[in-house]
DNA sequence: CGTCAGGTTGATTAGGATCAACACAGGTGG
DNA sequence: CCACCTGTGTTGATCCTAATCAACCTGACG
């Protein structure tokens, strides 16, 4: 993937531009946003922020995957979010980050100055009312997760992982294709970590799902789920 | 408590006027969201809001403890969040909760009806970033909140939970004060739900740490801690 | 005095962690 | 070309923390 793409001279090829920050911006308010956009790429592995460290910018993924996480002094560590192209990083009116995030495969960036995005913000209702949507799905999602993280057998888990992969990937694709394909964007241990499992206990479980044909596994990263209907009575979902 | 005092009179004598959404409000936009606040009281283990059902209303914890939780069909649940007073409940935008909303003590909110605070947020900057802000405190501090429950132990739990409860609680008292006092408003199933596990090991790690002097319990609610300095140290603190 | 909700404590179990060995693919350099 | 290494993943054996099952305690209240 090369870094100079189509959409980095026009915010309208931009294959994220309904659904990131700038969704519900009119064209004049993206001329300006687009006047102040530059792009950063991350390889596979590299650190995008570290906790502590001053933020310089904010931005969106625009492709690749990275993760939010945490460490604890002794090692142990907690991924608290997947970040998708179209998801947001930084936050406004904070200059010091509290989480590692990490590119978990090659990554590009939108970014803007944190200075300039913010002044942005405040003048563009637009802008202000998106970031605010944003932050309460992530909010949601986050709240999800810790229903999964305090109550969910492993097995559960890793179902749920499963389909809220197919859930953010598969947009717009034939849904009424019964097998799903799938490509998993974490290792056996960035899944551990988003979970709160271990390596071992994350690979007994697909083996099992793979024993039973509830997935079918094409190498390590290549994943097929012949029913999504069976998959989702594995999840435990809600009562609602 | 009775449900008429003084500050229903007058935003001016609201105990927690200076933290809620309306925080950053000026004398003028007061007066209008004064005049379209009215009061509401739930008892004790009274639902104030229901997964699945319309939400009429959004307000703030004026006095009292809530949880947001969420069940699952066979019966188990997770406590995402505890709202103190200055807590905002409701998401504008949506029009049906997705989660539980439940009184755990006595609990009275400053209520406004959605449409019309929804209009009040779209015509007002002070309030629609107030809400921006605290709508990523929450997110900060759900994801805080995942670490505890994928990575930390019934201890540590414990532990994270008291001086939580500690931050939130003990503001502007005598902080130089060795022995910090806490009253516990939740119960222990209450505890368990939010934490991620059972009464029994709730209760097993209290009667732990009281055994090792780490905390004092007066009845089952009012508890003190000798060294908020020592319990910290049990938190399993992360490395930042 | 009996009942009941909330809490504690003990005995046992089980799910996932830990420790350990091995498999496999992709580089790298002789 | 092959030997070697390294990162990633799988599988087995064992251990341990917290869940489960169960009995009992305590205080509030009719």
């Amino acid at each position: 993937m090369t870094p100079v793409q189509s959409y980095e001279k026009n915010c309208s090829q931009c294959p994220i531009r309904h659904r990131a920050v700038c969704a519900t911006c009119e064209p004049d308010e993206l001329v300006e946003l687009d006047s102040m956009k530059y792009y950063r790429s991350f390889e596979a592995g590299q650190p995008i922020m570290w906790s502590g460290d001053r933020m310089g910018f904010v931005g969106t993924v625009v492709s690749g995957t990275a993760t939010i996480e945490r460490l604890m002094e002794d090692g142990r560590k907690q991924t608290m979010g997947l970040l998708l192209p179209s998801d947001f990083i930084g936050r406004p009116g904070r200059d010091t980050a509290i989480y590692d995030v990490t590119a978990v495969t090659d990554v590009t960036l939108c970014c803007f100055r944190r200075e300039g995005f913010e002044q942005m913000v405040g003048k563009t209702p637009h802008l202000s009312q998106r970031m605010l949507e944003m932050a309460l799905d992530e909010l949601d999602a986050a709240r999800e997760w810790m229903l999964l993280l305090g109550r969910k057998t492993a097995r559960e888990k890793i179902a749920t992982f499963l389909m809220m992969l197919v859930r953010r990937t598969t947009i717009g694709n034939e849904t009424n294709s019964d097998e799903i394909k799938i490509v998993l964007p974490l290792t056996r241990e960035a899944m551990a970590d988003y979970l709160g499992l271990t390596i071992e206990t994350v690979s007994r479980q697909f083996s099992v799902l793979k024993k039973e044909g509830l997935i079918v596994l094409d190498g390590k990263r290549n994943l097929s789920i012949p029913s999504s209907e069976a998959l989702l009575l594995e999840t435990g979902s809600d009562a609602t």
